[in-house]
DNA sequence: ACCTGAACACCGTTCAAGT
DNA sequence: ACCTGAACACCGTTCAAGT
């Protein structure tokens, strides 16, 4: 009581798994930009130098996040078709990364590409393989989904915020139909909220690509029987 | 000589569009972390708070960056053909974006879509419009161009640096081999060089989603007509 | 041998004191 | 009125001094 801790020698030892899972829960909380190796140690209740114990610097730390989320991602069964195999591994993917929206961009940057990582990749590639995909048209599927693979897209469609005061608003929405007609008429086409329904946009353009990569595919399997 | 400077008073008075002109000119050198305010002042040998003349803050900076480069895509001329001019305009952008690796990656960060960003997205849409497509397959295009309307797409496929020995650098192979199969056969598929003509790659997969809207296009016409 | 506080070399930005 | 140096509140990380 009176607010007094608990000796901290009863806390026990600090594990890299622990830093590592303070850290993507506090970049939920607060963002990314705010994950400094400070207020994660602070939210830790250990001095910043500590954490240097279990990673050896920021970077390493921003690794093992990615690691940690991309790990949440519950591998389908293996699937007979391809196509489902695949589809269904990435909407997996895209429901871990979804509860972490900080994830897409981290793992953009990130130069090394961890096991786990790699894991992910390879059994996409197989799935394709698999499916009688050769190595060159597996090859030029990868990079037609790219981050698709990972579930997310880059959102494309900026956030304008609204102006404060009504007449300021209705001019300003009066300049963008002159100027913008084709993004206005699209923010302003469902429902008249402007907000679209992102999974199904995400699902239409992966059904796109694999519906352009069958074709292909098949065409390819036809001209050389 | 012996190093004095001109009279600073000779300087001609810093432009707002100067101080942005030598922030893409720094990040192009050094690369967009090593960009500072703080480095960017001493680069214009000026005093960092002179700066703040000029922006508003960093952010107001890094939005004027985006702005300038992408103020260097040349606008193709109006097309017959919505694919054409679709196709060319991203080949375009693409190619002023690929002057300035980091152009990306703010691109993707920025909050506000700045008018320059919006008059690039407008002509898309209007194109597909013009080409006859509804607004809400408008709508669903953009989406799946996504960032590819930009000329890039998000590099899938990490740069592993080789081991420095060279038993070591076998080993490592060997494992790859064992646990990445797929990925291996990928890059090392290309003239053994393992490198792959992202260029190529680039407009395999912006033809295979143009295709696929062109089908859609289609067909939905049919089903009106 | 282990731990950690102070310190270093940076940031972006504020603000008051100078001209 | 304009300019600017010092200062503030942060960073990630080093390192030596403490136990």
């Amino acid at each position: 009581m009176y607010g007094v801790r608990v000796s901290s020698s009863k806390r026990p030892r600090l594990q890299r798994h622990d830093v590592v899972e303070a850290a993507v829960a506090l970049a939920d909380e607060v963002g990314i930009d705010a994950l400094s190796m400070r207020t994660l140690a602070q939210r830790l209740d250990v001095v910043p130098m500590a954490l240097y114990k279990h990673v050896a610097n920021k970077d390493e730390l921003l690794d093992a996040m990615v690691d940690h989320v991309v790990g949440e991602i519950e591998p389908a069964g293996p699937d007979e078709n391809w196509r489902h195999g695949i589809r269904s591994r990435i909407l997996s993917s895209r429901a871990a990364l979804l509860r972490h929206p900080w994830a897409p961009g981290l793992i953009e940057t990130r130069t090394q590409a961890s096991p786990v990582v790699l894991d992910h990749m390879e059994a996409i590639a197989a799935s394709f393989r698999a499916g009688g995909f050769s190595v060159d048209l597996t090859h030029r599927a990868m990079h037609a989904i790219g981050s698709r693979m990972w579930g997310f897209t880059q959102e494309v469609f900026p956030t304008q915020q609204p102006a404060q005061d009504e007449t300021a608003r209705d001019q300003q929405f009066g300049e963008w139909m002159k100027r913008y007609p084709r993004i206005v008429e699209m923010a302003t086409e469902i429902g008249g909220g402007g907000g679209c329904d992102a999974h199904e946009e995400f699902e239409f353009a992966l059904d796109l690509i694999l519906d352009g990569l069958e074709r292909i595919h098949r065409e390819s399997a036809r001209a050389d029987g």
